[in-house]
DNA sequence: TTGCTCCTCACGTCACGTGAGGTGGC
DNA sequence: TTGCTCCTCACGTCACGTGAGGTGGC
């Protein structure tokens, strides 16, 4: 069920990026899940999911007043976690599902290159600062090492 | 004015690390200076500074109700951009110079080894992680470059 | 009735950002 | 009087954490 890469490409002239989650997180089952099943399968707690779906990026059924997550769900959040993971906010993954309202249900995030490459040059920088701080505690560490 | 070292080892048992503010900041300056000069010599915000000394990590002296920033408060917030750059919170810094009272004006940031090999850790498992995210990125990036 | 899980507010955390409204000295 | 810099609240941001108090079904 992986996107179809290939069309996608034709269609909007190669300057998108997709991102599907691909097999990093746990396996989607067709079970049905309740808030806390949903959040320890994912290694989340059922706050964060509440507060995904007060963001709009999440929008389980109701059985009475509980919530039920399906696989388009469990799906759904794969896709945010995955972009969390990326170091992605809120707010642009929300945007990056949003621009797959092509679809029934989002399969991947979608940014432009141009986004992709300013976020790889954020990412570039943040590696070098905690880099940079590593070799000197490392060195204040070791060279005090021996009384 | 670098702290001596031999003597607090010998009276500590070697168990504690002392970071100085080094020569990455400006040169510290006689002149007292006002909190929109302090603020652009250290390249910070006048905010930023009264949300320190909110903190009680800075306690500048008074001009009327205008705050002077003079020596020992230049040095002290070099000091506090250093933890900050190590990656050391608010509150961990905060400790770190209070741990310092046996001077008049505190010269380093102190903390056990213990404390400093967490921080490595810590930070050590941040790079990793963005690495990660990196390779993907790129990867992302690169093999859907050519049209 | 007791436990368990679920729910909805709603305030707290972290390190500041961002106005709002007011004061002092050239 | 106008500008400029300073000030003190105090709410906003980000991604949730953490109770408080209440409900439904075994």
């Amino acid at each position: 069920m992986k996107p179809n890469l290939a069309e996608p490409i034709l269609l909007m002239g190669s300057d998108m990026v997709w991102i599907d989650a691909g097999a990093s997180g746990p396996a989607v089952e067709d079970e049905p899940l309740t808030i806390s099943q949903m959040a320890e399968k994912f290694g989340v707690t059922p706050r964060t999911l509440r507060f995904y779906e007060s963001k709009g990026l999440l929008a389980p059924a109701r059985q009475g007043r509980s919530r039920i997550y399906r696989r388009d769900d469990q799906h759904h959040l794969a896709l945010i976690l995955k972009g969390r993971k990326l170091g992605f906010t809120i707010s642009e993954i929300s945007q990056m599902i949003a621009s797959e309202h092509g679809r029934a249900s989002p399969q991947a995030l979608k940014m432009t290159r141009e986004k992709c490459r300013e976020q790889i040059e954020l990412l570039e920088r943040q590696v070098r600062e905690t880099t940079e701080a590593l070799v000197e505690l490392r060195r204040l560490h070791t060279t005090l090492s021996r009384p």
